[in-house]
RNA sequence: GUCCCCAUCGUCUAGCCCGGCCUAGGACACCGGCCUUUCACGCCGGCGACAGGGGUUCGAAUCCCCUUGGGGACGCCA
């Protein structure tokens, strides 16, 4: 399958979010891509939450990045580990660090730093920390110690004018970065803690994880960690970064400017069905070779590379305002073609639930109505594009408590007053046919659009508002069908009320 | 400011590595038409891009350089 990567056995991947906020597209792009690349080489995926920044961590968003995971399908193999619990291990590698003289003990202070940087920035010029701390003679650094000044650990990134760190992305190609080009960069706190950039590689290191897959953000870092899984003498992992999801202003997407909208609770909420998420995201920087855009979560395992993710930022392209296009369109039309196409009996518990939660679900439609009910949800399903649509706009295949659309009764009830006539008699006819059935309503209309000598459009047109509320849905035969001689007929006689007197 | 990455229709992208098959292909959206009792679906058609400039070459979307534009990283955040 592949061969470059068959000594990486087995293929171990982690989705590493920090628990600061809800599972939003991005992670769950990063999450899907992981999950691919593990399944696709029969590897692990194992969920591990970086809960080591203290102020910001919550219990409900590691939940809520779980609860959107099992939603998704994206289901993890290992975990969820939590970083917390492996402080000592990375305060351990930090020690090894500095016995090999890969990292040094740093005295300076926060307050001399910031006032380094100020005065960087006031001239304009880059600032980096000038590694001042780093030819301390032993006997200083003793002094320091037994006066318990406090110091930071910081990394010893080889300086002489040829040291380059260079490694392998599988996105990106080949990387190099200067050593000049790196600072010194902490990695453990003046109080003992460690910094992410030392315990998210120490972590990958004990995680034994092959391939690091996360989002472009992560490669200015990635030489920095490169260079402490050389100092502690492991060999890295592959990496892979995957280009940015922007905004349509080329900004970074994120809740506190987006709002829901990129949040995965969001899509829940809103009728998506999982997977139509899912392959979504999967084509925002990735594409198949074959031209291919809707997969089966087998398909999709299988086509899926990560040489064909491509390097340019995508664009989730999101319009606020737009009440028909509420998120991405492209997002749309997968779910309104998942919903559409799919097999029924796989449509059918999604409906379910969806109804339930509307408090419009009926235990029969899983007994006497099922057979009715099968049908009615493949009847309306070719007109909706989410779940949610099927207690809304499908609201009155299942309840009479549906509401009129004002437009389509100004449209198909008011222009004629005679309706309130037609109707009634409509329903009259309807109600003494031998028997019901769409061709049977077909017949009675028009023939009594022919006696009365209005158009058939007027009656079928007045009749679909009558027993839908709306102006538009199915054939409106199938729709009498479907919903039954009682229904019709008596939605039929209360329709006269609508329409207005002359 | 410094370092790094990126650049094809409005959006997602194919093509680029291994120049010619590209008068640049597909999808979404949009606009027309057909179908039709409505609205969709479906089908047919349309609009619409190689950021700019230099090279290299018989030939460049594809290779090189510059410019411009966008993004990321530069924390005792993750």
């Amino acid at each position: 399958m592949n061969d470059n990567n068959s000594h990486y056995n087995p293929v171990r991947v982690r989705f590493a979010p920090s628990p600061t906020g809800y599972l939003h597209l991005g992670g769950a792009r990063t999450a899907l891509y992981n999950w691919l690349w593990a399944r696709k080489n029969q590897g692990v995926f194992l969920l591990r939450i970086e809960d080591t920044d203290l102020e910001r961590s919550t219990q409900d968003s590691v939940q809520e990045i779980l609860d959107g995971l099992t939603w998704l399908g994206l289901d993890w193999d290992e975990g969820p580990y939590f970083q917390s619990a492996s402080l000592d291990k990375h305060v351990e590698a930090a020690e090894t660090l500095l016995q090999k003289r890969y990292a040094y003990r740093c005295f300076c202070t926060k307050e001399e730093l910031e006032a380094q940087r100020k005065e960087a920035g006031a001239k304009k010029v880059a600032f980096m920390y000038d590694g001042r701390c780093r030819e301390l003679p032993a006997s200083r650094v003793d002094e320091n110690l037994a006066k318990g000044l406090p110091y930071v650990i910081r990394f010893a990134v080889p300086r002489d004018s040829q040291s380059t760190v260079v490694f392998e992305d599988a996105v990106y190609g080949r990387l190099e970065k200067k050593g000049q080009d790196i600072e010194d960069f902490v990695i453990v706190r003046s109080d003992g803690r460690p910094l992410y950039i030392l315990s998210n590689a120490v972590d990958d290191a004990n995680d034994r994880i092959t391939h690091v897959i996360r989002g472009a953000d992560g490669l200015a870092n990635t030489p920095k960690q490169v260079l402490i899984y050389e100092g502690l003498g492991i060999v890295p992992p592959v990496f892979a970064h995957m280009p940015l999801t922007l905004d349509n202003k080329k900004a970074k997407l994120s809740k506190r400017t987006h709002g829901e909208v990129v949040t995965v609770a969001y899509y829940r909420r809103h009728g998506f069905l999982p997977w139509s998420l899912c392959n979504f995201l999967a084509l925002l920087g990735w594409s198949s070779s074959d031209g291919r855009e809707f997969f089966s979560r087998e398909e999709l395992i299988e086509a899926f590379d990560l040489s064909r993710i491509n390097r340019a930022n995508s664009i989730f392209n999101y319009v606020p305002g737009d009440a028909k296009n509420w998120t991405d369109p492209k997002a749309i039309h997968f779910n309104a073609t998942y919903i559409r196409t799919m097999p029924l009996e796989q449509l059918i518990p999604c409906v379910k639930a969806e109804l339930q939660n509307a408090g419009i679900w009926d235990d029969a439609y899983e007994t006497e109505k099922r057979e009715w009910f099968r049908q009615t949800v493949d009847l309306i399903r070719a007109r909706f594009f989410t779940l949610t649509d099927f207690s809304t706009r499908g609201k009155c295949y299942f309840s009479d408590e549906f509401d009129f659309d004002e437009q389509a009764k100004k449209k198909n009830l008011s222009k004629e007053p005679r309706l309130r006539e037609f109707l009634p008699e409509l329903a009259h006819r309807l109600d003494s046919l031998p028997t019901f059935s769409g061709a049977a309503a077909e017949d009675a209309l028009r023939e009594y659009a022919e006696e009365e000598g209005v158009k058939a459009g007027l009656l079928i047109n007045a009749a679909r508002t009558a027993v839908s509320g709306t102006s538009v849905g199915p054939g409106l035969f199938e729709m009498l069908d479907t919903m039954g001689r009682q229904r019709v007929v008596a939605r039929l006689m209360k329709a006269k009320d609508l329409i207005p007197e002359e």
